[in-house]
DNA sequence: CGAATATTGTTGGTACGTGCAACGAATGGC
DNA sequence: GCCATTCGTTGCACGTACCAACAATATTCG
C-alpha cells in the first residue's frame, strides 16, 4: 500500500460476496467465458479507437463526447459527464479540449445562471462524421467475414448485454466495494 | 490544430476508403447498430473496470498486466507490451508499479541478457484472483437476468467477434491512416 | 575475431485522462 | 435576506500514452 489513489481502498476486503445466483454451474461458465471475451474484445477495441481516433488531432474520450454532444443535441456539463460516466472535473477538461480546437461550444443556460449548454460546433459535426464513417468502414469489413444471421445477432445481443450492464451501474448496482 | 498529439496526423484524410464490401445495405445497417452498442458497451464496462477495480489499490491497466503473466507464465516486456497492445515503454512503466507494489518480479532471461522475465508474484497471483473472482460474481448477477440460450450465445458471439478483431489488428488490418 | 547493425528495455519529455477536494457563483427553500 | 444546495472550474496527485534517445547485449557479416 505505497499509493493511495483517490478510488482506493473504501473497504478492501468483501466479508461475504452479497446475493449470488448460487449454485449454477452453467451460468457460472457462461460467466467466466463472457468475461474473458469482454476483457480481449475491450482491449482490441480500445486499442483501435485509440489509433483510429487520435490520428484526427483528437483524443478518444474527447470523440466520445463530441459523439454525445452531436447526437443528444445541447447538454449541460453534468448530463455529458453522467452519460460518460466520468467525474464532472474530468468532462469539463475533455470540454476544455473540444472548445480549444473549435469542435464544441459552451453556451449560457437559459433557465439557470450556473450551467452551461455543450454543444458541437459545425468543424465538430463534420469531424465526429467522417471518423465515424471510417469507423463503420472498419466494422464493415470485420463483419463481412460472418454469416448474415450471425453478425446481426453480434448486434443485438451485444446491445441487450450493454444496456443491461448500464442499467446495473446507474441503478448504483454496486459501487466500488459496496457499502451495502 | 493547436496540440500536436503524438500519434497525430499521419495523414489527414483518407483519399477514398479503400475496398469496401461495396452496396449490402443489410451489413451497412448491421455495423451501425453494432457499433453503437460496441461504444455504449465500452464505455459502461471501462467505468465498471475503474470502479472495481481501482479499490484494490491498482489500477486497471496494472490489472491487465497482471492478469496476462498469471495467465500465461513469464513473459518479456516486448511480449507483455504486444498482448496489451502498447508501447513498451508504457509497459514497462506499468510493471513499474506493478513491481513497487510487490505483485510482480522482473527476472533475468536465461538465453538473453537483455531481456528481462516478467512473473506474478505469490501476492500479485492472490489478487489477482480476488478481483477476478469478483468480476465474474458481478457478471453472474448480470447474466442471471437473461435466458440460459442467450447469455450462451452472447459469450460465444463476442468472443469470436474479439478474436476477428484481434487477427485484424495483429494482422496489422489499416493501422491508423493507413499508408498502403 | 571485430565492426556494423539490430534488438531489448529504461528513461526523459510532453501531453492527456482521471478522481477528489475545495472553491466561487448562482439557485432555491424558508 | 439567509442558508443549504447545486453547477462548473481549478489545484493536486498520479496513471496512461506516445515518441525519441540511450546503454547494454545479440546478431550478422566481412
Amino acid at each position: 500500500m505505497t499509493t493511495t489513489h483517490p478510488r482506493t481502498a473504501r473497504r478492501a476486503t468483501a466479508p461475504s460476496l452479497p446475493a449470488l445466483p448460487a449454485a449454477d454451474p452453467e451460468l457460472a461458465r457462461d460467466a467466466a467465458e463472457l468475461q474473458q471475451a469482454l476483457e480481449e474484445l475491450i482491449r482490441v477495441y480500445q486499442f483501435r479507437d485509440r489509433d483510429r481516433i487520435c490520428c484526427h488531432d483528437i483524443s478518444v474520450s474527447q470523440c466520445y463526447a463530441l459523439d454525445a454532444l452531436v447526437q443528444r443535441g445541447p447538454l449541460t456539463l453534468n448530463d455529458l459527464a453522467a452519460h460518460l460516466y466520468l467525474d464532472k472535473s474530468t468532462a469539463s477538461r475533455i470540454v476544455d479540449g473540444l472548445e480549444r480546437k473549435g469542435l464544441a461550444r459552451r453556451g449560457a443556460h437559459p433557465a439557470d445562471g450556473r450551467a452551461v449548454l455543450l454543444s458541437a460546433t459545425r468543424a465538430g459535426a463534420r469531424l465526429r462524421e467522417r471518423i465515424r464513417d471510417e469507423l463503420l468502414a472498419d466494422q464493415m469489413r470485420l463483419l463481412a467475414d460472418f454469416e448474415p444471421e450471425v453478425r446481426r445477432a453480434m448486434a443485438r445481443l451485444i446491445g441487450r448485454l450493454a444496456s443491461a450492464a448500464a442499467a446495473r451501474v446507474e441503478a448504483g448496482g454496486g459501487s466500488c466495494c459496496r457499502v451495502d
